[in-house]
DNA sequence: CGTCTGATTGAGCGACTTCAACATATGTGG
DNA sequence: CCACATATGTTGAAGTCGCTCAATCAGACG
């Protein structure tokens, strides 16, 4: 493993400012950042504005400064699958060969950082490095899809929800009683999910009701057990 | 896309002789072939040996020979889920960083080629190709991870059942009348569907009760309407 | 032949969905 | 600032798809 701690000053504070998680970012070295720096330029998104859509030629790669991106696929009569989701200091769209696999859209107002796909294509032949990271990127993509696959197909309606609350803690380093922002609505919950907006719902009140978390608003919940609610994730009841 | 045929003697008649699938196998160079095979030793696994199990240091990759493994994660209280089968000529364990993420298993025996993973890290430092090809290869297996959410969780029972058999025929180019090859039981079917194994009976019946299947054996199926079948997995019903 | 494993079919049940009503923001124009 | 509109979220009631439990079947093998 070739990580090291990424800390260029721009993204270090967007992520501290807006990141909904706080996950680990993809690790880069320090040569391979300065090079990505050299060849981004940063642009634009309102919310709900695609980025790109699957099937598109993949001509740019993309690193989240602030704000949040959703990645899906869509069946043909519309049922939509949410892939992940996507924060600050994330990168999307590395994954894709020559096509977008998924559709990028903004999940609220974002700031990115766009990659051209050849520019980045010749800095991995110059840099080992970028090849590297870009591999253990792809790695964990993998990992997290492996994750929510067993979550999708293995687990009830309860376990998925706060499984996915239990991802949002982590990712911000919440501790019983500190608040969690969910940046996605309801309906992305479900789709990301594989549910309906409506279990979704009921699965958070049943939390509520339970004193596991507490709702502040829409955007926020409070993580009130942290241990209750990893149980209910393992399907511990 | 730098992909180039492989062409070496011992995996495309292993191929043609046992692959149920015969989907384009992970595209290599003749360079890297050569220098895999070089450090390569060949293993054998009995029907449901564990090849290596989730959290075991990632010490080798494989590539398969012969035979098929099935690639899967367990809840803590024994709930299964599988996210590949794996096939002749496929590589696995490719994927892992320092540990396995998943369990691997000879779905029937398998014949494996092994590469420790300290060699294949130099041989990649060595080989820009090489790493290229397994840039390639994890961008394949994000992108079925992703087919496969989307199945999990937006697709009903017989729709999954559909798909899966679709696939089954796409990788043997199997055309109406030909008979398919299924090397993995029911309950394997299900625990990489999500379903259980008598709705996938249940499933499988009603496509043979339909004419849209035929049933010679266990493992074996016979798509009698190609199109009809596709039309279930889109859910044109 | 009996046993074992894996597959199939049936009956009843329950978790999640669907459909519907209502509630709570957020925004817009007067 | 209020009246109204729209989008999003919540709750209830009824329906259904897939699951659970249970019995039976089919092939492999000693």
């Amino acid at each position: 493993m070739t990580a090291h701690l990424s800390t260029t000053t721009h993204q270090v504070t967007a992520a501290k400012a807006l990141a909904p998680f706080a996950q680990p970012v993809a690790d880069m070295n320090e040569g391979c950042l300065a090079a990505l720096k050299a060849i981004g330029t940063i642009s634009r998104f309102g919310r709900n504005e695609t980025i790109f859509s699957e099937g598109d030629q993949a001509s740019y790669s993309f690193k989240i400064v602030s704000g949040a991106v959703r990645l899906y696929k869509l069946l043909p009569d519309g049922r939509r699958q949410i892939a992940e989701f996507r924060l600050a200091g994330d990168f999307f769209g590395m994954e894709a060969a020559a096509e977008y696999a998924l559709t990028a859209e903004a999940l609220s107002d974002a700031v990115v950082v766009r990659y051209a796909r050849n520019r980045l294509d010749r800095l991995e032949d110059e840099q080992v490095n970028l090849r590297r990271d870009l591999l253990n990127l792809l790695r964990r993509d993998l990992s997290a899809a492996q994750t929510h696959l067993i979550m999708l197909g293995r687990q009830t309606a309860k376990e998925r929800i706060a499984s996915f609350l239990v991802q949002l803690a982590e990712r911000q380093n919440a501790t019983d009683g500190s608040s969690v922002e969910v940046p996605m609505g309801r309906q992305d919950m479900a789709d990301y999910l594989g549910l309906t907006i409506e279990t979704v719902c009921r699965a958070i009140s049943d939390l509520k009701r339970a004193r596991v978390i507490a709702i502040p608003d829409r955007h926020h919940i409070v993580v009130r057990d942290m241990d209750a609610l990893q149980s209910v994730a393992d399907g511990d009841i």
